[in-house]
DNA sequence: TTGTACGCGTTATCAT
DNA sequence: ATGATAACGCGTACAA
């Protein structure tokens, strides 16, 4: 190797490139020293706006930057820092409107301090789940916002051993002592529940996600206490559990239709479901809410124009992604990791557009009894 | 630091770790390889699947692993390789239906291929994005998908000094030869409008997006063309150019519904605009199409359902976003980085939904003639 | 104000 | 089959 010093810093350089089989060879702080004519450290303190290097020096330096177009190495700083300034965002499905924007939520948060994001979809697959996680694990990211796909804490305490903070966002996981970020599902169906029973429904089918995953028992929580408490049975055959998609809303929202007496009113769990199930009813020439009731979760932006129909426990994704964001970072910038597990209930409203129940499904419901 | 041998490696380990203010010890190749008693370059092998290692050596070596709950480190792994095994996706909103299932279609490809996606939002911005750029220089990105928000090549020229590879997706820059995955934004625009044509349509309203995006000149291209192949005058008050975003819509239909003669059909640029002038339509009391006709450009997977009465020219982003990807990693790991730009133009689909002129708004036409 | 030496966790190279 | 050494690019600790 020594043998080339003669010919200069250049020739060596390229010479290492191409041992590496790399075209452009890769400019180091190294270089950018050599031709400023000073110490690497004193071309990484001008990168960093470190005190301490005079005037004159931080000019040459800076030229040379420009000449040789120099970009720092974040892996290399990373791995000195031991920190990635990235964050990871697990959820189930960026495609579903509400994901998407939590997921803009975090993005915005995060880019505001310096950190870029990571995203995984996992389509509520465990498998997936635990195998980005490992990944993730690998990268170092500094913290990871997760929606889990299930109970099972496995992947979680994985996290936890190896001191990842971590902030659970929309859904907690039975027995686990974490940060969460979610909204109330509970009360929200709950609400839901009762404004389909105020407009005189009895008979109310509920289309749930899995209940695998905290936030459908939480709603199917919320909806049963609700029937209790206004003294309505519940007829099981009316609860249908499904996956959060438009599918299986479709697939319910036909079987349930066949059911004698027809429920007057469905109670969706979340907008996919609910955009399904109106496609089954639409196929069978009932109309929202003249014909039959439907409210359900989540909301979108154009709501109103779209679905004037529909009754919704609008959340707030956004807000959800900024807090989950804002949790997360405290948590890995705060000096110490022993704290008391947080759980941040974002605010969401109950919008109520249209009357889901109408003098007809009324009529006909009291016709049933 | 030799007086600490006596007591073993673990303590000598948590000694390190106090210093760097870690409250879980980093567990280190080395670490499993004092545990196993072998050379950390065995480790390495084991780890991963490489060949010269006794079956007996990789036993030992694996339950050290497993003791330890050693996770290898990608980053060490990165510096050394010289690369991150990640991608990012910049991309404009990803709030934005079409740009998430863009978004889901390069994660999934990513994925399959171990790569992991950073995206980012640029709001249309030329200064965030050129911020992205150089953070995600830093981070050595071994490539982007990059939906560039204007013409300007400064922060794509950046790239290609670097030799990172680049994909573009849905939009050329004008002058700059590269990789292009997109659809035919121009026929779609002339298929639309000679829809418009074909119903009656003469004077037809264009709510364009920004003409500083590719895609939106070919739109208007595609718009002119098929105008004046029809021999109909083109009014230019009847040509808004405006953000991608409803709230744009909603301004510029309100202003076209006032010009006189109103025009009988509105051609939006993209779905938000056409959710935008369509509240606008709503407010005044004008039904899609009995009233005034309506076409956009992309669709979204319930629109049959939410919109019966809209024509659209769907892109198929999902595809375009799988292509986009394809070709970046195949760029990205071939052999030779000199090579032809590629263009790459994704089918679409013309679908119409009912007639978007009735009797009525042509009877209306034929009055203001 | 500026520089030297070393270590962050891996792996390529060459030697045994 | 296994290991010693060096290098990836940067920043801390300490010295000058």
């Amino acid at each position: 190797m020594n043998a080339f010093s003669i010919t200069g810093e250049r020739f060596l350089l390229t010479v290492r490139s191409k041992k590496l089989d790399v075209i452009d060879p890769q400019v180091t702080i190294r270089d950018v020293a050599k031709l400023a004519g000073v110490a690497p450290i004193t071309v990484s303190r001008v990168v960093n706006n470190l005190p301490g290097v005079s005037p004159g020096t931080r000019d040459r330096v800076n030229k040379a930057i420009a000449e040789l177009n120099y970009v720092p190495n974040a892996m290399a700083k990373s791995l000195r820092s031991q920190q990635s300034r990235t964050i990871a965002l697990v959820l189930t499905d960026i495609t579903n409107p509400f994901w998407t924007t939590v997921a803009r939520g975090v993005e915005d948060t995060a880019a505001r301090k310096g950190y870029n994001v990571i995203f995984c979809n996992t389509d509520e697959d465990l498998e997936k789940e635990s195998k980005y996680i490992n990944i993730l694990l690998q990268r170092r990211v500094d913290g990871l916002i997760i929606a889990p796909s299930s109970n099972d804490e496995q992947c979680l305490l994985s996290l936890k051993r190896h001191n990842v903070p971590c902030v659970l966002i929309d859904r907690r996981v039975n027995g686990l002592k974490a940060d969460v970020v979610r909204s109330d599902s509970r009360e929200g169906a709950r609400l839901l529940t009762q404004h389909l029973i105020d407009l005189g429904h009895r008979r109310i089918a509920l289309l749930a996600g899995p209940f695998e995953v905290f936030t459908s028992r939480e709603r199917l929580a919320g909806f049963l206490e609700t029937m209790q408490k206004n003294n309505i049975p519940v007829d099981d055959g009316l609860i249908k559990e499904g996956m959060f998609e438009e599918d299986g809303g479709f697939q319910f929202a036909r079987e349930i239709l066949d059911c004698s007496p027809r429920p007057t009113a469905i109670f969706a769990a979340n907008l996919s479901i609910a955009i399904g199930a109106l496609r089954a009813l639409r196929e069978a020439g009932l109309r929202v809410p003249e014909d039959i009731g439907l409210v359900c979760f989540d909301d979108l932006p154009q709501a109103s124009l779209i679905y004037p129909f529909l009754t919704v426990w609008a959340q707030r994704p956004y807000a959800m992604g900024v807090a989950a964001a804002e949790l997360l970072l405290d948590r890995m910038t705060s000096k110490t990791r022993r704290h008391k597990a947080r759980e941040i209930i974002i605010d969401a409203d109950l919008i109520i557009r249209k009357s889901c129940g109408s003098e007809l499904s009324r009529m006909r419901e009291q016709g049933e009894r």
